[in-house]
DNA sequence: TGGATATCTATGGAATAACATGGAATTTAA
DNA sequence: TTAAATTCCATGTTATTCCATAGATATCCA
């Protein structure tokens, strides 16, 4: 199990503690680090979360920006510069730094959502919103995958 | 056999438990993951489902977005956001979530309807009316299937 | 061909295990 | 010593596994 798939809400308490689903544990459960990287959304209300290795990947996507370059710069400021590394308690627990709830507008409750590669942390109600424009939005472009690959014959 | 073909119905417990045919099982036996996944239709009153593979291509082909885009960012949202695994139990039997049952309409029982490379699941009234609506369609139209590959690109 | 036997499937219920969650206890740092 | 953070433990709930049965299908042998 390779992907992070499905929404879950978990209770967040008032120690910020909040339980990562089982199954997105079970999606890093190949990482050497156990635990997860969060950092703020520069596109929405949310925290982004990826697993170690996969912020490896981000880096090696940032080497392909020339190296002194604003863009880089910029980029590698507001991903390593904000992230948070938060390894799981014996229980598969998180502790959210206080930073990161109000960011992201979270109180009671936390809704994980799986989005494949990465995952997002939302306000469950405000997610609500979002899920429907993500909906129209795919309804309304007619955004479609495109066809793997080039060379392919598709299988 | 690599395919879902043909239409059963099967009988939804009220724990939402419901056996998947044997013959889709039997396609699917090759599977690392032995279950499906599942996510709302976009067109019908109906659940699509896939094998795990069919989700990492997806996934794949999702990896061609810029990461943080926008498009990436929906599609994931609508996607993955929406899917659920459900692994087999010892009987071949999954557990729908009661979000899927209810958006689907499902009731006592539960039509798997397959399509080839996926399937979808209904409910089995309301499938019938779908299914003459298909055929009708095809009989107007004079629907006939483009050749494999050809320059032309379908939908 | 017919009948009997065995196997596979779907289904229901019950036992078991896993998970999320709250609070307390222990450790670490200031 | 106080405050903060971490670990540990207890609990209710949910999900998963196990077992039993009945019907259908397929197989085998006479």
């Amino acid at each position: 199990m390779a992907l992070f798939l499905s929404t879950y809400i978990n209770k967040v308490d008032r120690k910020g503690r909040v339980s990562v689903p089982a199954s997105f544990r079970a999606t890093l459960s190949g990482e050497a680090f156990q635990g997860i990287v969060l950092f703020r959304s520069n596109n929405h209300v949310c925290l982004e979360g990826f697993g170690q290795s996969a912020m490896e990947d981000l880096s090696g996507r940032l080497d392909h920006f020339d190296l002194f370059s604003a863009e880089q710069d910029d980029m590698a400021t507001a991903i390593f510069g904000e992230a948070v590394q938060l390894p799981f308690d014996g229980d598969g627990r998180i502790i959210l730094p206080s930073a990161l709830i109000s960011f992201s507008g979270l109180e009671e409750q936390a809704a994980f959502v799986g989005l494949g590669r990465k995952f997002q942390i939302w306000n469950p109600e405000e997610f609500e919103s979002r899920r429907d424009k993500a909906r129209q939005s795919v309804q309304e472009k007619g955004l479609t995958l495109p066809r793997e690959k080039a060379g392919g014959a598709e299988s």
